[in-house]
This record gives structure tokens, C-alpha cells and sequence, in this order.
DNA sequence: TTTACTGCAAATATTTTGCAATATC
DNA sequence: GATATTGCAAAATATTTGCAGTAAA
């Protein structure tokens, strides 16, 4: 977990993991930053396959199991987040705490599509939870995208496969 | 997809699953039926593995493919959510359209909570997303629950594993 | 009666584990 | 130099697929 000071200024994610690690008595590997930096620098969700062979394909040379290992540290750590979308497929997301970002997500074609969280949402949390010390949130708002949305129109009932 | 008839009723879901089904031309197996109940019945969210074996505990004979089809139908359907709690482990629960819930999610335990919509959030959606038709949202806070907060005060720096 | 769906078993894919080699501290 | 961490290969799990048999419609 990221100390509340850390969270106000925002660091930028290579100090925050190399910060965890020390005061983990952890090893400041090179995979373990390079496997930080493709989940960083992705404008997607990544699944743990993707992942892998994107790194090869970056001539970033590591192993499977070095990238569970790692993505297993950083949740730990509080930098990624891992997310279901509903098709059995688990990705992974970069956690920030200041320039929240929501997600649309298609329901029919599963497309997903990120939003400035100040473009959604007025004044979210007007309780803080009881015994609860919350510190940061994930916004998925389900739905039809325009696309689908229109197909959907079209075609009601007796969709057959 | 469920019409919009169907949302502002908010049928019971053995209904709504008969429903989906009919429209799309696809048959009432009573599998369907009781995979979708035990999700529906369970109080916390379940993976496919206590899925299956729950239902066989039950005394409900299913095999895995069958499980792994209805899950599939579930989503389509939008009765069920697969969500991605950061253990590796994907799970599904309910949707629910009224009578919203939404997560607290510990960071350090693991722990979920489900906690009524309408204690925690005000007027959430300020703008409708453009070209998008929301149908329901999925909303995770993360922190530290009360326990584990107590925790991390006392031992705070060099937590050695 | 037709054929969508189930269950089974086999094929893939995904994740975990044990251990020798390596690199961080 | 001590040992946490990596990579590899093998083991354990999880998921998908093809197909014959079953049961909804």
C-alpha cells in the first residue's frame, strides 16, 4: 500500500514501486520495473499473455513465471489492479490515484473505452464508508456502445446465432 | 441484453433468464436454470471451481463445459458480471438493476463488502457518457478495511515476509 | 422429429511449483 | 558472500473443443 504522503504527490511509478521495495526488503530487479513500465505505457488493458509476448517482442527477455510473480507484487504493492470484463479473460490496469479515469463497457461487443473521470461524475463519494479507509475507486458503467446500440434497433427479437 | 421494459420491473430472474432465452431461440435447459439460481442465491461472489462443485454438492449433476457455457449465456444475457477481485481468480455475481450494491474491497485482506448504493453515493451519473446507452455500473472502492488498518499503523516499515 | 444442448474425454491454455543458476544488496 | 529472485521444465489447474447421446420444442 502506497503511504497517504506518496498518494498526495503523485510519484511517478518507477519511485513508488523502487519505495515499496525497499521498505519491503525486496530486490530492485530490472524485470520487475520493465513489467511496471509495459502496464504503464499501455493504452489498454493487458491480460497476462499479452503481456509476455509483448515484452519478447520488445527484445525484453523473461519468463512466465516472473511475470506472475510480478504482477502478483504490484497489486500488492497498489500500482496495478486487475479487472474482469466478462469474458473469462483477466487484465490488468495501472492504478492512479489523481487523473481517475471511469470505463464504458460494451455489453455486446465488449468494447471498452476510457473516460476523464471529471467528464462522468460530479460529487461521488458523499459518505465515507464506515470502517473504511478508502483509497481509491473503479467506475465500470455497463451498457450498449453506439454501434451496438444501433444494430441493436435494428434487429430486435430472433437474433439467431 | 435485457429490454428496458424488462429493467424498470425488474422481473424475478428465472423470468428474465426464460425471457432472454425465448427471444433468442434458445432452449430452457433446467442446467441454465440452476446454475443461474445458485449464483444468484450464493451471498458472495463465486468462481467456477466452488461453482460447479457446490452444485454438485447440492446434488445437482452438471459437468464443467456445461458450467462454462451457461456462465458465457449468463453475461450475454446481462444476469450475471465476472469480477476480477486481484487474486488471479475471476468470479461472477448477480446484476442487480434496482437495489444497487456496490464494493468495498480491502487492499490488504481481500476482504469485500457489499454496501447499499444509496449509503455511500449521491448523485453519481452528472452527464449521460456520449454516445453510449448505460445500462447498469459496477462501482469498487479500494482501501483498507478496519482491521487492517489497525494493522498497518502499529507495524508500519520493514514488514519482512 | 429436429436439432440445440449436454456430458464426456481429449486437447489447449493457463498458472503454480521446485530447484539450479544468477544477480542484487 | 548471502540469499532473494530469476528461468526453466515439469506438474497442477483451468478452459476449450469435438462428437455421440439426450431431451427441449
Amino acid at each position: 500500500m502506497p503511504t497517504n504522503d506518496e498518494k498526495s504527490k503523485e510519484l511517478p511509478v518507477r519511485l513508488r514501486l523502487a519505495r515499496y521495495l525497499e521498505n519491503q526488503g525486496k530486490r530492485k530487479t530490472p524485470e520487475r520495473f520493465a513489467i511496471l513500465e509495459k502496464i504503464y505505457s499501455s493504452s489498454t488493458h493487458v491480460d497476462v499473455g499479452t503481456l509476455y509476448t509483448s515484452m519478447l517482442a520488445d527484445g525484453f527477455r523473461v519468463s512466465r513465471s516472473t511475470v506472475y510473480n510480478t504482477l502478483g507484487l504490484l497489486i500488492e504493492a497498489g500500482l496495478i489492479r486487475s479487472v474482469a470484463l466478462g469474458d473469462g479473460i483477466t487484465r490488468y490496469e495501472r492504478i492512479t490515484t489523481v487523473n481517475n479515469h471511469h470505463h464504458l463497457v460494451c455489453t455486446h461487443c465488449g468494447k471498452v473505452k476510457e473516460v476523464k473521470a471529471t467528464e462522468l461524475v460530479g460529487d461521488m463519494l458523499v459518505k465515507k464508508p464506515r470502517s473504511f479507509e478508502p483509497s481509491y475507486y473503479s467506475l465500470y458503467i455497463y451498457g450498449l456502445c453506439s454501434r451496438c446500440s444501433r444494430k441493436e434497433h435494428n434487429s430486435k427479437k430472433k437474433t439467431k446465432k
